[in-house]
DNA sequence: ATATATTGTTTTGTGTACAAAACGAAAATA
DNA sequence: TATTTTCGTTTTGTACACAAAACAATATAT
């Protein structure tokens, strides 16, 4: 009856159309995005190959390609013969997402309000619905995450795949720079105005969100890199007390 | 006597900070990179990983890790069980590649003037002179290639890592797109003004600079995209045009 | 003659094996 | 005691092998 450690059970594939891989990569793959994005998985981990792959009950090459691809998006971070950890952001790194950010969003509103539609700007309301919703019981996780598909839901009402893509990417990043720098409560101490900003849009003001969008993202980065510095900071910090206390001629 | 097919030459790989995989794995890359964005291959040639492997050397596993990258940056694409061929993009993908730059370059426009010293725009004239100097000569290629280098270095100003390194795919994208429905002698016929906008910076004139892009790439995009239409409609019309030669009773 | 089935070849997908590099702990040295 | 060296273990890099899928060309059937 001894029978091998489960792995991982990875749900079922529906639609399997514009994919790159096999099915079975792209649900690895999901997992992995969601392990990190959602910050179950700390910032520095480390990600063995052996590990992932007994894990997820395939062999390495399959999770070699996943890790690979999460490096593209910089999720994760691979150095040669060092193996993959989940990334850790610099502050200059995540000054850049956001300053990103606020060039994207704001310069797709032009497209956003010229195809807005009064279906899809309820879809939009739909998920601002819902965090205020996963706000109301705390639910933090679920409040950020609502939050960053507000903004790429937003994007792609645009229609344009490679803007909203890439703002897919810098959410995500996001997600990894808070988990690494962010206050305890932020995200959800201001509650979210994207309310405001569906307004603007519905009554065709496009300069009008872009003013808004400019200010709620220099917010959003406000309440997170702010808090900055921790990383490599210890380590340094840690040495030079033992020198000094070596000095004072302790221990 | 009889030697193996000698594989190609990869040269030397200098520095190799920041390099995801090992040196072999990036000058691979960077050849087959080259190959398209510079339009020897065209697009649509088919990539078999075999053929890649023995060309340059090394097994299929290697070749696969490329091929995948550049897959991600959409100058390949990859459909399971059928390889790898050479890009195609769609006249609608070739409208988002354009769309996107003109609110990535423009947006990133007031931090470049803000970042801009004269050495920079020093280094910025130095490729705009080789750029006119390939184009007195009549070497389309590399006129093609210094504007892209233009419109990537003017973005690296900024010192915005996300923005540039976006902006990078989607200036080597707007090649295919070149290759694939660029006119004949398209970039060469109206002779690059990017001295106009390096002049606005120096000056200081982010709004002014603004303009001027927005300008300078919806006119790039009219040269190439307008001569649109061409890939699938070769079959459609070549299995019409049977069709009704049969109808007529001919052969 | 067109359309369908079949079979042999090519090419991709994925697991495994082995060499090289990094890591960690114990032993040697200052 | 602190530092360096050495050696065994772990983990990664790369080649290779085999199965499954796609492709191409011929044969078969309508």
């Amino acid at each position: 009856m001894s029978r091998k450690r489960s792995s991982i059970d990875l749900g079922s594939m529906q639609s399997e159309e514009g994919m790159s891989g096999s099915g079975r990569d792209e649900a690895i793959y999901r997992n992995l995005y969601a392990a990190i994005v959602e910050n179950h998985l700390e910032p520095g981990t480390k990600l063995p190959e052996d590990t992932l792959a007994e894990a997820f009950g395939v062999s390495r090459t399959s999770i070699r390609k996943v890790l690979q691809r999460l490096a593209y998006e910089r999720l994760v971070d691979i150095r040669l013969n060092r193996g993959a950890t989940v990334a850790q952001p610099t502050v200059k790194e995540a000054r850049d997402v956001f300053a990103a950010r606020r060039i994207v969003e704001c310069g797709v509103l032009g497209q956003v309000v010229a195809k807005a539609t009064p279906a899809r700007l309820d879809a939009l309301r739909e998920i601002v619905r819902r965090e205020h919703e996963a706000e109301a019981r705390g639910d933090r996780r679920e409040s950020i995450y609502l939050s960053g598909e507000f903004h790429v839901a937003l994007a792609r009402v645009s229609e344009n795949e490679a803007i909203a893509d890439f703002l897919a990417g810098l959410v995500s990043r996001s997600s990894l720079v808070i988990a690494t720098y962010g206050a305890p409560m932020a995200g959800s101490c201001r509650h979210s105005e994207h309310d405001a900003v569906l307004d603007l849009i519905a009554a065709g003001d496009a300069e009008g969100a872009r003013t808004w969008m400019e200010r709620h993202l220099k917010d959003v980065e406000r309440t997170v890199v702010l808090v900055e510095e921790e990383p490599t900071a210890t380590d340094l910090r840690k040495i030079l007390d033992d020198v000094a206390r070596r000095h004072r001629g302790e221990r």
